[in-house]
DNA sequence: CAAAAGCTTCGGTCCAGGCCGAAACATGCC
DNA sequence: GGCATGTTTCGGCCTGGACCGAAGCTTTTG
């Protein structure tokens, strides 16, 4: 009995997520932009009434916070606790027992590079996290991670030096990736990372939904500077599709 | 368009935890114990026919595993991603500005000492993080952390001194509590602490729920060991029910 | 001021899905 | 075998809540 309480807040929450629309719309804010209830009601597919109603629920439980602009209602996700629950959860989504493999063709995109909520995700952000690790510029146990001398050398010469503070170490989480079930660098330095990379345009936004472009000058900067393997892209990490693996999954 | 399939899934997730029969379900299998069907249902309030179905639907999509032994059916949480996910879950539930407030006079227990998944949480954990950390034996950084030497000769002398393996760094990931709203010790060092103080019987598993119960044996040796305050039980760290505070909850 | 755009509120329809009773299986004990 | 216990399947009831049309509100534009 004492446990009732918790749960029913636990299960108000996630029938809040848990409803297609709606988890939509969070979907579509984990891009970390604040968007306008008429853009996600266009990403939700539901008119603008019902997304209306939809904003509303999430703001009331503190999942969303709105900010008033003109005529503009702008949405954004309230808290970096709730990008972490959500990412948990699509998480567990990718990892549950696929009936069905509806792999979309545009899905390819989002694949390659993507923002999670404040740093980079997909393909490209697997690999340099990889090839990090690889050459010794960080070491990574499980969520936690730290970053050598050697990878402070490296972060300085991309001009986020100022991470690596005397007294607070380099916070430098891991988050484990949807699309290639792989951890790729997350926390603050993950954050500080996406903002520097897009900041010398080595990567783009792209123009609507949560992919990232890799600019003509990224592309060979890039490769260059974290030693990418020229033929990052190919790599399939995971097969999962092709043959069976005797892990169930 | 891309991003439909996986809004879809995270959706369907979410719906999965979002009943609250289930919820209590999976919240009563957060004690990390494999549960019978029986047992699970009598938590969660309903019928054997109805938590059955409920069971077989958490397995279906991966959220649960199921074990048989004789005539029973033990299920548990199916990996430590799902427990993981809960547990955003819970920290985005206990932020979320609270309507009314039906603290449970039974709750008490479970807010002074329970287990998390694989480790403790609740006032004790808290403390003893705090004071770990007051005392240099950890250092904590948002998620990760890190065992000083001086901490290392303090699990030493527990008898965990071999989670400090030679090569790999010791795993000392933190968790935020949604009674304290603090964090505390997780990932293997808190797997490994809980299990060691059980086997020292410094701390019982009640006999049923998550609450961990303090022998007299612990409550000496938990203050001396850890060097505890002797009212750790009473400091109120978040006075969240008593004065108004300016956050809104 | 009127018109348009963005958003919200209201009212009513409709359906997915949770719940239980009854009955069927399955397993262990006598 | 006969009975008790644990669990699942089936069928029917019923409620919560998602959805949209229409109308109202607010702010920008002309």
């Amino acid at each position: 009995m004492s446990a009732v309480i918790s749960a029913n807040m636990l299960a108000t929450i996630a029938a809040l997520i848990g409803d297609t629309a709606r988890a939509n719309i969070l979907f579509a804010l984990m891009g970390g932009k604040a968007l306008t209830a008429g853009e996600l009601a266009a990403s939700a597919g539901v008119t603008a009434q019902t997304a209306s109603g939809h904003l509303a629920k999430l703001a009331d439980a503190g999942l969303v916070a709105v900010e008033k602009q003109g005529r503009h209602r702008y949405s954004r996700l309230a808290t970096p606790e709730v990008a972490q629950a959500l990412h948990a959860l699509m998480t567990v989504a990718a990892m549950a027992p696929r009936r069905h493999h509806p792999t979309g063709p545009r899905e390819v995109a989002l694949r390659l590079a993507r923002t999670c909520y404040d740093h980079m995700a997909g393909r490209l952000a697997v690999a340099i996290t990889d090839q990090l690790q690889a050459d010794g510029h960080i070491i990574l146990d499980d969520g936690a991670g730290q970053i050598t001398r050697s990878g402070q050398h490296l972060f300085d010469a991309l001009g986020i030096g100022q991470t690596t503070m005397p007294g607070k170490r380099p916070l430098c989480r891991t988050c484990l990736d949807w699309s290639e079930r792989r951890p790729h660098l997350a926390g603050r330095l993950g954050a500080i990372l996406l903002s520097r990379l897009l900041e010398m345009q080595w990567l783009a936004k792209a123009p609507a939904g949560r992919a990232l472009l890799i600019t003509s000058l990224g592309e060979k900067a890039l490769i260059e500077h974290f030693r990418l393997p020229v033929d990052w892209r190919q790599t399939d990490l995971y097969p999962c599709r092709s043959n069976g693996n005797s892990n169930g999954f």
